[in-house]
DNA sequence: GGTGTATACTTGAGCTAGCAACAATCTAGC
DNA sequence: GCTAGATTGTTGCTAGCTCAAGTATACACC
């Protein structure tokens, strides 16, 4: 193995290891809610009417279904998310962004986007910004997921 | 927040959710050690006498104190590494690579290099791997941990 | 229309790792 | 020397997640 690829995966992992250990640190302080729970309600606040099916929710957050299930669990039991039945398909069951889950959500990104904010443009330039999302998005099997 | 770090953000959490679970999977299936086993074990081989501290070693592959003491444990019960006290300082004990831990590492190492090799040269030119390792570098707090 | 397979979701068991609290040891300053 | 604080490591507790198995529904094909 080359030494530029075991320097690109141990990038990868270091760098992924400590934002995300540093936002989710933050979330939890500041918000109570770990960095899953915001991914998913932003996915859900994206999603037409705020719901998303949750086969749908597990493939974007890169949870399972299980791990899906339990965190929605947590959500629902807060309030910020509930279950809604489809007409059209027994089997599945919506989870649907409340009105006070979009409140948590609006206030919890206050200062997330902040944070996220700082961490990137201290050390990039908006070109380089592009350029590295360019890179890691050729590492992500369905292209489809990331935005632009 | 603007776009580009959204992009950039979602990227690395895509990225490395994909490649690690990949690695990790191979790992486990072909030889029945995780991901973190395999880091700990490399850093054990690549210190002097294959021997390191627990929290330099916590300090490496990015795990708490906790952490480590736990994962050691396993590597313990395979005989793939063993404890060593310290003559000047009795707090702390050494991890030890044993035969059969550098045995283990070098089977494991034959398709481990073989499988990250091709996920990253598969995408990119070696031009483009030191740029994306530059890059990634930025976001690591402590550069000494980077290679090269 | 009945059967077989695929899909959506839940549940139980088990694992990994973090946090907080703790014990043991070292070091600096007096 | 002695004390105060820092450092090293372990342990109890818990959260979060995966895997495997199970249930329920949908759909395709004869």
């Amino acid at each position: 193995m080359s030494p530029q690829v075991l320097s690109a995966w141990l990038g990868l992992l270091r760098s992924h290891a400590e934002l995300t250990r540093a936002m989710n640190a933050q979330l939890v302080a500041e918000h109570g809610i770990t960095l899953n729970d915001y991914d998913v309600m932003v996915n859900l606040e994206n999603a037409p009417g705020g719901a998303l099916r949750r086969v749908d929710l597990a493939d974007r957050v890169l949870l399972t279904a299980s791990g899906i299930t339990r965190l929605l669990e947590g959500l629902e039991r807060a309030g910020w998310v509930c279950k809604r039945a489809c007409d059209s398909d027994g089997r599945v069951t919506y989870a649907v962004l409340t009105d006070a889950g979009y409140e948590k959500l609006k206030e919890a990104s206050r200062t997330h986007h902040e944070d996220i904010g700082r961490m990137f443009t201290d050390h990039f330039s908006e070109q380089e910004l592009d350029e590295l999302s360019e890179l890691l998005g050729r590492l992500v099997s369905d292209p489809r997921c990331m935005p632009g």
